[in-house]
DNA sequence: CCTTTTATTGTACTAATTGTATCATTGTCA
DNA sequence: TGACAATGATACAATTAGTACAATAAAAGG
C-alpha cells in the first residue's frame, strides 16, 4: 500500500499527449487494482526522471487526476490515491451510505448542543461557499 | 485530568497538512470533553513518535493552538490545556467545531459522488424525521 | 539544604523535499 | 505562416525534517 514502482509505457507515436497517457495509465492501474487507495505516487520529479520527461508534464497529469478526485496532491508532501466511488456499488448501497453519513453528522452536531436551525444553516452556508469556490475556479 | 493518551487519526489522503489535522483534532477533543482544562498533552517528541512524524510538526500544531489560547506551551515544562477558556473563546470553539464537522461531512458526501442537491435534501429529511421522532416521544 | 549536574521540554533557524505558477520554446496543422 | 497545444525552464511556496539551543525540572553531591 506504499511506494509502488509505477511502471508506465509511453508511446510517442500514439498521438496522445504525454500527460494524457500518464493520467490514463494511472487511472487504469487503479481500476485494475495495481494501485490502491492510499498508495503514494512517485513525486513529480522522480516520475519525470524515470520517464525522461519534464516534471511539469507529470504535474499536469497529476493535476488532471486531482481534479477528477482520483488522487490528492499536496504541496510539500506528495500525491496519494484517494478513495473512488466504487462503480460496482449499487445505487441503493450508495444512498444508504449517505443516510448513515448524514445521521452521524447530525447526531454529532446535536451532541455538541447545536439546534436544528443552526445545523441546517451551517450546511447551507457550507454548500454555498463551496459552489462559489467552484465557480471561481472556472473563471 | 492528567496524562491522557490522546488518540489521533491522521489521514494522509485528506489533503490537510499533518499539523492542521493534529491541531483540529485536539481542538475538537476539547470541545467534545475528551480533553479538559488543565490536562497535560503529550510532549512534542512523545506525540511525534506515536504518530511517526517529526516533532517539529507536532510543535507547529501546538503553536497554532497556543496562539489561539487553547493550550499553553511552556518551554521546559510541557503543554497544557488552558485552564479557564474565556466565554467568547469557548463559544468560538463551539462554532468552529460545527464548521469543521460540517465540512468533513460535506467533503465525504461529495467524495461518495453525491450532488449538492442530494446532500441538502438528505439533511433536510434527516432533520425532519428527527423532529417528528422527538414529538412522538412526548406524546 | 544548597549547589551543581543532568535530563526533559519547547523554540528557533535552516535545509530538504514536494507541488505550483508563470512564461518561454517547440512543434504541428490548418 | 500563424495559431494553438504540448512541453520545458525557472522561480516560488508549503510542508516536513534536522540540528542546535534555551528554559525548566529533577537528580546528585556536598
Amino acid at each position: 500500500m506504499e511506494e509502488k514502482k509505477l511502471t508506465l509505457n509511453l508511446d510517442i507515436r500514439s498521438g496522445l499527449p504525454i500527460y494524457t497517457q500518464i493520467a490514463n495509465q494511472i487511472q487504469s492501474q487503479l481500476v485494475n487494482g495495481i494501485l490502491k487507495p492510499g498508495d503514494q505516487l512517485p513525486t513529480v520529479r522522480a516520475l519525470a526522471q524515470e520517464l525522461r520527461v519534464n516534471f511539469n508534464t507529470v504535474a499536469r497529469a497529476y493535476r488532471i487526476l486531482d481534479e477528477e478526485r482520483i488522487i490528492s496532491t499536496q504541496q510539500g508532501r506528495g500525491t496519494y490515491i484517494t478513495e473512488i466511488p466504487p462503480p460496482e456499488v449499487s445505487e441503493r448501497l450508495r444512498r444508504e451510505s449517505l443516510v448513515a453519513l448524514t445521521q452521524r453528522f447530525i447526531n454529532e452536531a446535536f451532541r455538541l448542543g447545536f439546534s436544528e436551525r443552526e445545523v441546517s444553516q451551517m450546511v447551507r452556508d457550507n454548500l454555498k461557499s463551496m459552489k462559489e469556490a467552484a465557480v471561481n475556479d472556472n473563471e
